[in-house]
DNA sequence: GATGAATGAGATTTCATTCAT
DNA sequence: TATGAATGAAATCTCATTCAT
């Protein structure tokens, strides 16, 4: 989302760029408000006020849109992850890290994440089908699974764990989004004991 | 989905009701499967061999047929839900019987949770637009609240928790149900270990 | 396009076939005016009166009403197109049968085919991309160059003396149409000799 | 296609001429293979390097390239046509002279008339709908026209025979530009002895 | 002029809902 | 009440044309 690259660009790259910008925030915000199925290009496009046709200058359908909002996201959180994941000391470090990067990252796109939705709405519970929680998800479950592997953390379920940890750091941050102010800490702090804490009572796997 | 209530029906009668279950049946199925936006009429009208225009007769739209199956899911689970909470000695035994009680609900209707989907098709994480989802999400947020009120826990960010502990055992649940044999037991103490392990260690709330 | 099926049907399949049969008429009109590529699917549904989604309870595109009306047309003109070809006693009388065939189905059909377009319009020479023409033009060259095979004709250049008399004929038939009265017999006379006249001058082709 | 007029000109000049004409083959080529509505001006322009807006420096729509496109062929073969009308000692010597110059005409520009579509994709008949053939149609029934009404030729009919003889050699000319190798001496041959060998059988017309 | 992205009218198609049978 | 075809609003997508650079 940020252009790294500052090369002088012509008007016309500038607007170029800005508009695909402004599509996939557009995009973002639509499909964490709406999920999406329920999320249309209409949609998206209108947030950008953009004429209906130009969405498909950019991306050939939503389904593009939503990989290439993937791809946005695997390519800003990926290294951070990946930060955690080599330098953590231990697994309690590496969690810690993750969760707080995670919630750090919700909270900084919070603005587009969070858009004011028209009242009345009916509130989904919460929307997995969000190209960062996709990409998120499977990103994590392979860390833990790869943390267990090398045995730095006694062998329990590897899937349950990641599964319960995911699905727990991602209720944790959209609550988290809700709350005014936001409390990057705490809910870090809360999400963090709530997955360490439940390790050690976990039952061992037996191989 | 059972009819509970034993009472003489005549021919119309019975036929109503099996095909107000059928309806509800298929719906669950297949809100399951593709989530509540992406299932059309139709997709659910088919499962159950009647007309499309039969659905009109027994919900008035596809919103209320999701309504209906939240509160059929409430009519099922409430009182299991509820029988735990009230003879459950402490916490941990209302959390444990809630969540046995739910991975049996879900295992108990498996077919219909788990709906094997054609491979290849994108795989939502998860579909929390599920009229299930909603209702056991609200129920017991509501029992850890009053269970914090009544000062049985430490006073924890009640929300957050139960966020947690629903995701959490969400997530088993439905990795449960995809393993074979279903292992009810082992779905349950891992689940219970997680959030009740965690809950000590979590940060007290000052008032 | 007749139901030749005497069978006692309910309101419901009679509406059905009617629908089915205007759209098919339409389709043959709006082709025949346009063109294939020209003609939008609400062009057809528009003069059928019907609304918009109905076209795809019959068919599922343009393209596959295309393929159901080269069908038709096959259906209903190969057997005549057959009759002659086995029955005629010479080339000639071949020829004559065909065209003669030909020109009457296009003129019973004309009302269909040859609906009021609105003027100013630009007048296209020739469509050929209709289905009926597509059919005949495959039909008839086929059994030109099997009557060439068989040697009851002079070896002459079978495709180009099937794709001369198939092309020649298709003007004068659209020619025909367009006059009043419309004159089958005149249209036929003048197709049939000028296609009969000019095969005694074609150079023998040498094998 | 081919400039004529010989006067110095700007560079300027040069480079809008040489657009001009890209942009007419192009669409020669463009219409020939997709005929008139399934060609989009973006087909055409891409094939010229240009860009698409540039398009519309030359001509106003695509309607009037369509009109240019005539024009153009107009432009260069009425020439040929009257001098052959002029010239001709007779019908039969005119037919001769305009089919040859209509056939080398096809040939000469072969790569455009008959540009290799991609395989299996519906091959339409033919492409009336194509400037050449409108201006060819209109040009040779007048002087079909004029032929008979000077008394070269019995009484005919004027407009049908004009159609078959275009129609007749619009197909040959077709499939003359299929065969390997182009073969103009024999398609003119075959046509010219179609069209007046037909000619003697016709019925006369009555006054 | 040349460029190519933006525009928006219009085409295709889907689907919740209605309605005649 | 059951049926399933009809409806039409709304979604996706295309493309001739415009316009800022």
């Amino acid at each position: 989302m940020t252009n790294l690259i500052a090369l002088p660009l012509g008007k016309r790259e500038v607007t170029k760029a800005a508009n695909r910008l402004a599509i996939l925030e557009a995009a973002q915000a639509v499909f964490g408000e709406l999920g999406y199925e329920a999320a249309t290009v209409r949609d998206i496009i209108r947030r950008t006020g953009l004429a209906s046709g130009t969405f498909y200058n950019y991306y050939r359908s939503k389904e593009e849109l939503f990989e290439a909002l993937s791809d946005d996201a695997a390519r800003r959180l990926r290294p951070i992850l990946r930060h955690q994941y080599e330098t953590a000391p231990d697994f309690q470090a590496y969690i810690y890290g993750a969760v707080r990067a995670y919630f750090s990252f919700m909270a900084q796109e919070h603005e587009t994440w969070q858009a004011k939705r028209p009242v009345g709405e009916r509130q989904p519970i919460m929307h997995a089908e969000t190209p960062e929680m996709t990409f998120i998800f499977h990103e994590v479950r392979d860390s833990i699974r790869a943390v267990i592997d090398r045995g730095d953390v006694r062998p329990v379920d590897a899937d349950y764990l990641a599964g319960a940890a995911i699905a727990l750091a991602r209720d944790i941050g959209q609550q988290m989004l809700r709350r005014r102010p936001i409390d990057i800490d705490g809910a870090t702090n809360f999400a963090v004991k709530m997955i360490l804490g439940g390790v050690p009572a976990l039952p061992t796997l037996k191989p």
